[in-house]
DNA sequence: AATAAATGAAAATAATTTTCATTTGGAGCA
DNA sequence: TGCTCCAAATGAAAATTATTTTCATTTATT
């Protein structure tokens, strides 16, 4: 199941002109085709109908008719982040607007991340004898949090969120360490700083951040990207602090699902060792 | 914008057998209207082709067609949590199937939160001279980011997240003070007793929890339920977390855009103070 | 029995798909 | 270079299919 407008994007450049020609104008009108004949398509694109279906016929469907409905079920869940957060707004509303926010910045994220990489992290993750991983601030939850995922895989992680400490950490690690570094800005000094030091020190290095040119890049051996257009009242970066989540938690899963018996049974032995802690 | 499958159930009793019986043919058919034809579907229902249109104008709608579009955009936004995930999938399939599980359990959790209890928290949390917020092991990293956002709105904010200093802590609170305790099962012992003390010393408790017959209810005044459906893999309710992030989310929101020029201003000082942190 | 609402058959219209003749852009060759 | 041939691309029109409208009939209600 793939994105129409990928695939059409994809295609285009396979295309003779005509249908080249609808192609644009279906990537540049996208919200605009649904009430359209494929008539009115046609002579809008200036080619004939049956350039049309063949158009959508070369997309894999079935015509015209299920092109339009594919559009359709698209736009739906690409068009949430119409709204904008208003002063009026209830609580619950705000919540609402941030949802498709969420959901637009995780889509996004999706599809600038690089899926070697993204692997590429997790098995270095999965096999290393110790994981250090760095946010300040903003990132430092996340930080924590990734931390606590690992550690009840039973794996040697730990979150360090004071740059001194960072320091003496990424000191001390060696090869067959992993460190993460978490940035959105990716231009944290402290953080960039650590990571350099432990690549000296022969660490694998990850970097997670949100812009591509960032000092953060040079300094990891491996660059996961998250991508959050930040609106006026994101300025925490909300929906980038999601995605960066997301992605330690598809790391986590993958781990789950790739490791032998002891990995699984070391959750249970979390589980375990958490229940007196419960009513 | 309505959902359409809400205006048939909503209508359903207005009309005649025969738009019942389309009514309850598409609600209890819904996935697999999408390919069929005005008179398949007016045959299955035993009808005329007319009656399948009027039934679709009573909905407002311009007629079949514009019927067929709005439930694939309504679907689409529904099935995404399809998509089980499975052992060999690459880290970034699993990340794709993540989005939807986030997406359902926001979409949940939506619908299952009170309104007035949001906003009762929100003006709770802008109005208090203290906030401190509970979390341990999964939730600790919850707390720490909420905490992280109300500092940067200049408020009295701490997430405490070491038992011992929650006793001691929820000891010296006092009328005026704010106490929230995350816990997803609702049944964390000291969550649950450090919220029970914070309100016997006379602070508002708020309690985020995912079970509404949770003990942590009891010890709160105002109750937030995050809702999401734990699969196999989901051990770490890693969806719950993400709702309850949200939920701190607009609830910073709400103050911001609810308070003064001094919160702006906080804001705005956070932000040059740490510029020198960066690149 | 009178009336209004609901309904479906069939006609009218509109949209989509197929067919097929024409065009276009090379590739091969003298 | 100029020519022929071929295959791919294209659009006009025909054929098919789908949708909408009309209107006579049925059904329920007063």
């Amino acid at each position: 199941m793939e994105s129409i407008v990928h695939k059409i994007r994809f295609l285009q450049d396979s295309m003779g002109p005509a249908e080249k020609r609808i192609a644009d104008y279906i990537l540049s009108h996208t919200g605009e085709i649904l009430p359209l004949s494929i008539s009115t398509l046609a002579s809008a694109c200036g080619c004939g109908d049956a350039t049309v279906v063949r158009f959508a016929r070369r997309l894999g469907l079935e015509g015209y008719q299920e092109m339009k409905l594919r559009l359709a079920a698209e736009l739906s869940a690409t068009s949430t982040l119409s709204a904008e957060i208003q002063r009026q707004d209830s609580c619950l509303e705000i919540f609402r607007k941030r949802m498709g926010e969420i959901q637009s910045s995780l889509a996004a994220t999706e599809s600038v991340l690089d899926p070697e990489a993204l692997d590429k992290a997790a098995k270095a993750i999965m096999r290393s004898e110790r994981i250090v991983i760095f946010g300040l601030g903003n990132s430092a939850a996340i930080a924590q949090d990734a931390a606590h995922k690992f550690l009840r895989l039973g794996l040697c992680a730990q979150s360090v969120c004071d740059n001194h400490m960072q320091a003496i950490v990424a000191s001390h690690l060696r090869r067959g360490s992993v460190a993460v570094g978490i940035s959105h800005s990716g231009a944290s000094r402290d953080i960039v700083e650590a990571l350099r030091l432990c690549k000296i020190c022969g660490a694998t290095t990850v970097a997670i951040t949100n812009y591509g040119e960032a000092p953060i890049v040079e300094a990891s051996d491996i660059a996961l990207f998250t991508k959050s257009d930040e609106t006026e009242h994101s300025i925490l970066a909300m929906s980038s602090r999601i995605a960066q989540l997301a992605i330690f938690d598809s790391i986590y899963t993958y781990i789950v699902l790739n490791s032998d018996k002891a990995a699984r049974q070391a959750i249970a032995n979390t589980e375990f060792a958490l229940q007196n802690k419960k009513y």
